[in-house]
DNA sequence: TGAATTAAATGACTGATGGTCATTAATTAC
DNA sequence: GTAATTAATGACCATCAGTCATTTAATTCA
């Protein structure tokens, strides 16, 4: 009896769909101005419909941010399984956020929300739950490489990996915002290139935290 | 004729009262479930009131976030007017943004909303000009002081203030972020002090970006 | 096949809340 | 003391997230 796995099946259809279509109302939009009824609308469904599926309006813009979220785990995980050396897996590291943030700068634009709790009102303990396993998932991938930099000697061995990722992390984010939101003005008021601010921040912790025998590798690997 | 002074002053004494109150009611329970009416009562006026002084609930926020910025400015002021040499002014620039942060967690937190426009809905062209204004005081005053850390070699001549200020504040403001919202979470799941990466992040950034002379001199600093 | 049952979808409705405006109250001017 | 001006009010409006009684469609089973 089959009918039980088609009707399960065209559930998770029409929850991709909704989620489809919120999605191209929310990066149309943004969170504040996208209405549930544009949702609908987009959907070619009622409003009622969509709240069968997601509890509320935050959830699902949560639930959109996750597959981007997603889609930064996959990024990261071809890096991690790719067969190269340490000193290569981290310059490619760095190199899949900065492609992951020209090609899914929506996606990016969302997680802002899920960092700061003071602007939540609706969201679900589930979804609230279901973004920290992604998160941390990401968080385990990400400090097993940094692991292996460390064991093949390509970074400081009186660093954590953790330690290393979360700055690593936390300067290329910010700066990634500001190039988000005020790219021109600080073209404008200061002469300043982020994209190049942000390749000699990341040069700047690279040096700062590597061995020498890293610096060295990642160097040849900049030249070649 | 002192009445219509009387009168100015009075009036300029209620905007006063009406952001109070407003900051009570934010500080408390942030902007998502914050309602006008709550910010209302605490102010012991109509609604209709507030819209007298400040055009929309988000104008009424950034507001109160601006008093916070406002504070930032006169702490860094106090920094660039103290007469001590380069070196020790860059330590104490940190120092009063660390400081800062602990003191004022609550203004920080609103700084969030100001470089999230996707976040924004009915913020006014005013306020937002406002708020780029004294943005740009702040910045203005931060990147004199580095200008001032650079002609005395301090800092690494082939790097601009503004490129550096822009590193040390972006990655300084991202783990403060993370403090703020997940310190709990990185204590138990990685055994990371994040108050303690802070610093580090801090120390390995100064490390790169001054000369060799700065290094002693911050150091010194740091041993008295 | 068709009546009975179950499941899915609908959209009119409710409640909350940001924002408005005609009216009232208070102050000032003459 | 009265007219004119200014400030404050709160009932009201509009929007929109979220609900639920009803309808529609699909499935079961006699």
């Amino acid at each position: 009896m089959g009918i039980h796995e088609r009707k399960e099946r065209e559930k998770e259809q029409r929850r991709e769909d909704i989620l489809d279509a919120a999605q191209r109302v929310f990066f149309e939009s943004g969170l504040a101005t996208s209405t549930m009824d544009d949702i609908a609308e987009s959907a070619e469904l009622s409003k009622g419909t969509l709240y069968l599926y997601y509890k509320s309006k935050e959830d699902l813009y949560l639930t959109v941010m996750m597959r981007g979220m997603q889609l930064l785990y996959d990024a990261f995980s071809e890096v991690a399984n790719s067969a190269c050396a340490p000193a290569e897996m981290l310059s490619r590291l760095s190199g899949a956020y900065l492609h992951y943030f020209n090609l899914h700068r929506d996606y990016f634009r969302m997680m802002h929300y899920w960092q700061a709790p003071q602007f939540h009102k609706q969201v679900s303990e589930e979804v609230k739950l279901s973004c920290s396993v992604l998160n941390q998932r990401i968080w385990d991938l990400v400090n097993g490489m940094l692991q292996r930099c460390v064991d093949g000697e390509i970074l400081r061995k009186d660093l954590k990996p953790a330690e290393v990722g979360l700055i690593l992390w936390s300067s290329a984010t910010a700066l990634m915002m500001r190039i988000d939101s005020e790219e021109g003005i600080w073209r404008e008021a200061f002469q300043l290139n982020l994209h190049d601010v942000l390749n000699l921040s990341n040069d700047l912790l690279f040096e700062a935290i590597c061995t020498e025998k890293g610096r060295l590798e990642l160097k040849a690997l900049s030249n070649s």
